[in-house]
DNA sequence: AGGCATGTTACAGG
DNA sequence: ACCTGTAACATGCC
């Protein structure tokens, strides 16, 4: 589930409620996520009082007040679970499926005081979670190499421009690029090519100035517009007032292979073909190459 | 049963 | 050295 979209919105809930709280206990249920979990390294956090919540792309940094930073990565099917003093789970948190069978992906549990608890769990393992050293971040392996926040002044035209000189790749395969630009995923992409009406497999060589230009504002309309909605939600997904997302309800491509055309004055088809190993969507008519 | 899934990255080959 | 594409990771759903 999570896109930039829905990772912001997942920190926005945790600020509410562990910002400021202290560490309490460190439960390790299975270490092997994506990257095996250093049991000793995060068990030393214990005393540590979380002091700001930032999200980077995709990931989450939990900055403690120890020099250390909790970095996670939610991964496909990650999602962080809090509950209170008598467990009960405030409606933060990614879940979907959350039958009697959920808590067997439980994975890490870190209490703080007042018996607050941080559950990550994630069916599918992909995601993980690394104590790093707060001022070595910039250096860390997974963000040195990130491409600007697409949200950010510095994802703009001359960038856009320059970045892609020489590039064979096609469009869509330039804004799934992490480095390129970062937060962006197969739906947000499929997305905003659509509101583009640019035909997801055109080469970027080919891009004139003002479809640049529209993806760019396009991006920048989709993010915000979902993060507004709480962010989309294949499944479940609530945010910390207890609404689910529901910015999939506005997908106008995203899952609607053989569908009509969300434009009205489209007669086209949505079709459904693969680049680099994931889905691709769009109109048959009017997203142009 | 087989294909598919919101992501990243190691590796092979050019 | 760079760029590009593919496969792999693990689990559940349809």
């Amino acid at each position: 589930m999570p896109e930039l979209p829905e990772v912001e919105v997942v920190k926005k809930s945790l600020k509410k409620i562990v910002l400021n709280l202290v560490i309490k206990n460190v439960e390790i249920h299975n270490k092997f996520l994506r990257f095996p979990i250093e049991v000793q390294k995060i068990k030393k956090m214990a005393e540590a009082k979380i002091t700001s919540i930032k999200r980077r792309s995709k990931y989450l940094l939990i900055n403690l007040n120890n020099n250390f930073t909790i970095l996670i990565h939610l991964g496909m099917t990650g999602r962080i679970i809090i509950t209170n003093s008598k467990n009960q789970r405030f409606k933060t948190s990614f879940y979907y499926n959350l039958n009697e069978n959920y808590n067997k992906h439980n994975h890490v549990t870190i209490t703080f005081n007042k018996k607050y608890k941080l559950i990550y769990n994630d069916i599918r393992k992909f995601g993980f979670i690394k104590i790093i050293k707060t001022n070595k971040l910039k250096i860390n392996s997974h963000l040195k190499e990130l491409g600007p926040e697409p949200l950010s002044k510095n994802f703009n035209f001359s960038y856009f421009n320059k970045k892609i000189l020489n590039k064979k790749k096609s469009v869509k395969d330039l804004l799934m690029d992490q480095n390129f630009v970062s937060g962006l995923g197969n739906i947000y992409v499929n997305e905003i090519l659509f509101l583009s009406k640019i035909k997801p497999v055109k080469k970027v060589l080919n891009l004139k100035r003002n479809n640049i230009v529209s993806i760019i504002k396009n991006t920048k309309k989709i993010l915000k517009k979902s993060i507004k909605k709480g962010g989309s939600s294949i499944k479940d997904f609530n945010n910390i007032e207890g609404k689910s997302g529901n910015f999939q309800q506005f997908f106008n491509v995203y899952g609607r292979n053989q569908k009509k055309c969300s434009d009205i004055n489209c007669k086209g088809i949505i079709k459904k073909i693969k680049q680099a190993n994931r889905s691709t969507f769009f109109c048959n008519i009017c997203q142009k190459l």
